[in-house]
RNA sequence: GCCCGGGUGGUGAAAUCGGUAGACACGAGGGACUUAAAAUCCCUUGCUAUUCAAAGUGGCGUGCGGGUUCAAUUCCCGCCCCGGGCACCA
């Protein structure tokens, strides 16, 4: 029988008893190894909490209460993110200072968290907008510029009509609109503060490799940085000067049949005399700037450009004369701003080679090593552009069974003969004597079986007049659409529309390419680099980080700009750098922010030289703030230093780091941050996060996104009212792996509740004695649960606590048994379980109590029902010891009558038999 | 298009150094208790065939098609679909 229990009383009651004692107290006790474990701080908005956000919270208090109860020291801390555009266009539209909104936007945050019985110490609370905390974004601003890592500039940049103020790249969706107005984000040149941030990316994706976090968030991380390795390589013009061009592919120099110019390239300004057409040309980048980023940025879209007339230049590979075009498929930002065109082996060049009619060569070819070839699908295209088909008599069963032509490579023979051998042989169609070039278009190895290899050929243009069939019968269809639909053909079908037509761009060994014949792609590159007098160099997509905001609800930058001395930073007694309160909130609309309008603020003197100076108006981005939160949580109160060696050594890194959705930037950001600070000495670490786990969020109950726009949040308070914290807390994490996205489920909260209740009741089943097979299930949960935290399986553990309590409840269990089980829970269900622990006549909080260990012994089962299969069929089951032998099972399937009935006429040729798995018996 | 995840009952899921697929929970069905309802307790619950029914027995079953193996959700090859990231990045 569930005993009910009263959740309201109990929990306010502990939470009351837990804060009088200051149990969750953080110290810099150095005689415990320590465990920091953070979470993601969030952004207090105005809206409040639902049940989704806790998810992490719950997860990061269930492992520091583990960690804490098996003898670390913890720092769980909790903090806020509260500079930002929310608040300030809530200040905006309600006339009110944006602090107001954030001080009550913190205590209703904080009044939802409080009721969820979180273990953090609030004596290190930390806000982004207390002037104490932001003191020290703003000295690691004046670092960063004193090392010359943060730099003014006066560059186009992304500007954002709606919000009034330039974003970093990172802040537009993937169609270039703003992410907070969903406005058409411009590029606008303004005076900007830029963070070297490409300065870190070499040691931010190398030092990716030493970290424990999902491959995804790293491969994301890979993704933004976007490295990628290659040479600049120059180019002579024919009028003089030279276009240094970056390729990926230098191996490929040989087919680079034309040079295309990014239509903003320096070059094309510079040589407007002599280009002959230069009014086109002049048409040509007026439409390009006009474009913007946004529709430049659709690859889907016909390739344009203009050829410059007059102007060619020389392929240093091999002393060719090609054209040169400016086109907007290349962009200036990225690389030189120029590149070859390799149209053979790249697809954007070979879309606009065909379109303008620019020769394509073939430089590679994708045979590494091959002895054996296997044409699959040979589609042949005739003169007048129709398909042949061979197809051979038959009924089809499946694609590879037909179309196929295969054969050994003979020696001294080309896999491009030994092909053309081939389909003389079979279809009789002989190419050298069409005076046909065959062209390998693709080439795929069976990795299972090395030595055959399967290639593809797709050839153009044949005579079919005199084409036989040697077996079979060929068939002829005006398109690819023609070819019928059956099993097989559909699957040709695939592979033909796939590669006819196309550029390959795999690694392979050179063709046509001079003494450079015959070498692989990746020698080649360094090869050819060297030949052609070129520099092996590295370019990245990740741009630096455009730093100032024109807006007024953030950090002031603290600069002053001094018409003698230049921008010289605020000294370190002056900080931090106030905001000061204004007015009017709205950006002033001319890339200025509502700072600047505060005479008496902005007007100051040089630290440097006393005369009169300026100060910096614009203010730092939201990111600013979160990028070394966690290091302040290791020493909130520190006036002297952003946190002192002492306990930086202590505490440093994050352990396990949780939170979701911001992978790109927040990680990113943190993570350049961090290793500035390291580099000035101010932490100890390499990397700040070394453990991340990812959380999934949790859905409404019709599967859509909570949100008050659909009326579907549910309110975390009312959850708590009506069943309480421990429940919600058990449900959260039984839902499903910690890193899924689930929708949310009011019947299955019902099962969290239901399985306190039981285990509250489970205290009427006490007795002297309990069964052996209990005490072995406890001693399997406990080792279950202790892993399980460890690794974020919270659902198991609860699983394997559940499993517990329905034996118990059958069997009984003794008063140990049940103290012992309290304390694996208590760290899911700290309420209930500290009030039964109090109850059943312990002294001292359950939270401080030792985690249980368990008995290696005790976790094996003495007897073990393991299934028998004959002939590999699932026939029957035998319980026997673990460590049975092979004759103990054989005689135990023997008293077994259904088995025994199964194996009796039959003589037993093989046995299998895993200890403790699976018994297979091969009967003849 | 490229890269990273993932696809298992009505639902959330469990189990992958290959070894009884579906633990645990929800839902559903049946029963007990109750004047009744709620709550609680007990039983059943992957699909399917055979059977009046039950027990039993058989077949199928972890996205699809192949393969390796005594044995495949797990390993290999090919494909499809879903989620996420990146995307004219040379």
């Amino acid at each position: 029988m569930h005993k009910r229990f009263d959740h309201k009383q109990i929990e306010s009651k502990w939470r009351e008893n837990w804060r009088e004692n200051k149990l969750y107290k953080t110290n810099e006790n150095t005689s415990k190894p320590k465990a920091f474990v953070l979470d993601m701080f969030p952004y207090p908005s105005g809206e409040g909490l639902h049940v989704g956000h806790p998810k992490g919270y719950i997860a990061t208090d269930i492992y520091s209460r583990f960690m804490r109860m098996t003898g670390h020291e913890v720092l769980h801390p909790m903090g806020w993110d509260a500079f930002g555009l929310p608040a300030e266009n809530f200040a905006i539209k309600n006339k009110t200072h944006p602090r107001v909104a954030v001080e009550k936007n913190v205590a209703r945050f904080k009044e939802q968290l409080e009721v969820l019985g979180f273990d953090y110490d609030w004596e290190r609370e930390i806000n982004t907008t207390d002037p104490n905390y932001y003191k020290w974004t703003q000295w690691i601003f004046i670092q960063l510029f004193k090392k010359g890592l943060a730099y003014e500039s006066n560059e186009p940049i992304n500007w954002c009509p709606g919000c009034q103020t330039g974003l970093a790249n990172e802040d537009l969706e993937a169609d270039g609109t703003c992410e907070r107005c969903e406005s058409k984000v411009e590029q606008k040149p303004m005076r900007q503060w830029v963070l070297k941030i490409r300065e870190y990316a070499d040691r931010m994706l190398a030092d990716l490799d030493t970290l424990e976090w999902p491959e995804h968030i790293k491969e994301a991380q890979r993704n933004w940085i976007g490295r990628s390795e290659g040479a600049e390589i120059d180019f002579e013009l024919s009028i003089g000067g030279k276009v240094t061009v970056f390729t990926t592919r230098p191996d490929t120099l040989f087919g680079a049949t034309y040079l295309v110019l990014a239509p903003e390239h320096e070059f094309i300004e510079k040589y407007s005399k002599v280009i002959l057409n230069w009014h086109e040309v002049e048409t040509y980048v007026k439409e390009a700037e006009g474009k913007k980023e946004m529709d430049r940025l659709d690859a889907t879209k016909d390739k344009t450009g203009v050829k410059l007339e007059g102007i060619t230049a020389v392929n240093p590979a091999n002393g060719e004369t090609i054209p040169v075009y400016i086109a907007d498929y290349v962009l200036a930002s990225y690389g030189t701003g120029a590149i070859m065109a390799v149209p053979a082996h790249d697809e954007r060049d070979f879309a606009f080679a065909k379109k303008f009619g620019i020769g394509i060569r073939y430089v590679i070819t994708e045979i590494p090593t091959i002895n054996r070839v296997k044409a699959t699908g040979a589609f042949i295209r005739n003169r007048e552009g129709k398909y042949l088909l061979q197809r051979r008599t038959g009924a089809p069963t499946s694609p590879d069974k037909l179309c196929t032509f295969g054969g050994h490579v003979e020696k001294g023979e080309s896999p491009e003969q030994a092909l053309a051998r081939e389909l003389h042989e079979e279809l009789e169609l002989d190419i050298i004597k069409n005076k046909l070039a065959p062209r390998l278009v693709y080439l795929r190895k069976s990795s299972s079986d090395l030595r055959e290899e399967y290639a593809f050929y797709f050839i153009d243009k044949v005579d079919d007049s005199n084409l036989s069939v040697h077996e079979g019968q060929l068939e002829i269809f005006d398109s690819l659409e023609g070819i019928p639909d059956d099993e097989w053909a559909f699957s040709l079908k695939d592979f033909a529309h796939s590669m006819i037509d196309q550029p390959t761009i795999a690694l392979g060994k050179l063709i046509n390419s001079d003494e450079f014949d015959g070498m692989n792609s990746k020698e080649a590159k360094i090869a050819i680099t060297k030949k052609v007098g070129g520099r092996l160099t590295k370019t990245y997509k990740i741009k630096d980080w455009v730093f100032s905001r024109q807006r007024y609800w953030g950090e002031p930058i603290p600069i002053i700009h001094c018409d003698k001395c230049g921008a010289v930073p605020v000294p370190d007694s002056e900080l931090p750098v106030v905001l000061p309160d204004v007015e009017k909130y709205e950006p002033a609309g001319d890339g200025q922010s509502p700072l600047a309008n505060i005479e008496d603020w902005v007007n100051t003197k040089c630290p440097k030289c006393a005369g009169s100076g300026r100060r910096e108006t614009n203010t730092m981005p939201q990111w600013a703030g979160s990028s070394w939160y966690y290091l302040r949580y290791m020493d909130p109160h520190n006036t002297k230093e952003l946190v002192s060696k002492k306990n930086e050594k202590f505490w440093a890194p994050v352990d396990v780091y949780v939170g979701g959705d911001h992978a790109v930037r927040h990680l990113i950001y943190a993570r350049f941050w961090h290793k500035f600070l390291y580099d000035i000495g101010v932490v100890s670490t390499e990397e700040p996060f070394q453990r991340l786990e990812f959380l999934g969020f949790i859905l409404a109950e019709d599967g859509r996104k909570m949100s008050k726009r659909w009326g579907n949040v549910i309110n975390p308070d009312e959850i708590v009212n009506l069943v309480g914290a421990d429940t919600l807390r058990v449900y959260e994490m039984f839902m499903g792996p910690f890193e899924n996205t689930i929708a949310w489920s009011q019947d299955g909260l019902v099962g969290a509740r239901r399985f306190l209740e039981r285990v509250n009741g489970l205290r009427e089943h006490i007795s002297d004695t309990e069964p052996d097979e209990t005490t072995r299930q406890l001693h399997k949960t406990i080792k279950k649960v202790s892993e399980d935290i460890k690794e974020f399986k919270f659902n198991t553990a609860i699983s394997a606590m559940m499993i517990f309590v329905n034996l118990a409840e059958k069997t009984g269990l003794t008063a140990d048994s049940y103290k012992k089980f309290l304390v694996i829970l208590a760290p899911f269900a700290p309420h209930l379980t500290e009030e039964i622990w109090h109850e059943i006549g312990n002294e001292g909080s359950i939270h401080i109590a030792k985690f249980p260990t368990y008995d290696p012994d005790l976790t094996k089962d003495e007897a073990v029902t393991i299934g028998v299969q004959i002939n590999g069929k699932m026939r029957g089951e035998i319980t026997i010891s673990g460590e049975a032998s092979e004759e103990e099972a054989l005689k135990a399937v023997n008293e077994n009558e259904a088995l025994a009935n199964r194996i009796k006429d039959h003589k037993i040729t093989k046995i299998i038999y895993v200890q403790g798995r699976i018994l297979n018996l091969i009967i003849s």
